[in-house]
DNA sequence: CTTGACTCTGACACTAATGTCAGGGTTTAT
DNA sequence: ATAAACCCTGACATTAGTGTCAGAGTCAAG
């Protein structure tokens, strides 16, 4: 198939599809014409790289283990367990951040209010 | 002050500072010679740009509440908690976000493991 | 007077996936 | 045959703060 309807059938813009080509996520044979000509795997695999990268992952980390995700079951890919335990370690990092930001934030918040409305207070 | 000592000062490099100036959250006099000059204010509003910063705000928030707060006590400025509430809501998003990938990330890394080393094996 | 530290403006780089445009060739349907 | 729809490459923009460089002017100390 060509570009257009791999991009229909996963969601992917065509812009997108060219650039996990660029990023060596995706290969196609090409047409006389010189268009890329997708085989029906291909819809499965870009579904397979847009699922890793609504996990946070990015294009080159997927094509360190994508070529064994595509051809095994994902728990057979040792080799995606470092790069996993990478990324939990960075979330976990990211939502120590984010928690701390938050907890100073409500913190000002109470203030304002308590400011603003001082108890017996009353204003129009 | 010249704008290198304001930078030891505040931690800011001189980069930065003149960036802040360009987004309107930091102004000076000019020496004759065409230096930027600042006064003594310029350290603890530097550093309450930063603190704000640090915080997630981009220079356009900042700006836009940044002189109640050097001229008042933060809790005076009932413009800045609109901007509060927003970046709370932001901020929770974000971490829910955050908190589905951990979830899904954590329940492979637990798959990988359970097929590389079966105890108990309930394996094929 | 010279040297070195300081400052100025302006510009490009970086992250990283995606949008969008330009200018041109190909396929398909009428 | 012609128009519409499709595809190609290449390039620049986006976010937002900061780093870094170039080329030039200023200032203080020897």
């Amino acid at each position: 198939m060509r570009i257009g309807e791999l991009s229909r059938q996963t969601g992917a813009s065509v812009r997108s599809l060219r650039h996990y080509e660029e990023k060596g996520l995706l290969t196609a044979s090409r047409l006389e014409s010189g268009y890329r000509d997708y085989n029906a795997l291909a819809v499965d695999q870009v579904k397979t790289i847009r699922f890793y990268l609504s996990l946070g992952f990015t294009t080159e980390q997927i094509a360190s283990f994508l070529t064994c995700v595509m051809m095994n079951k994902e728990a057979f890919c040792q080799q995606i367990l470092p790069i996993y335990e990478q990324k939990l370690k960075e979330l976990d990092e990211q939502i120590v951040l984010l928690s701390g930001i938050r907890a100073n934030l409500t913190e000002r918040i109470t203030s304002i209010w308590a400011e603003a409305e001082p108890k017996g207070s009353r204003e129009e």
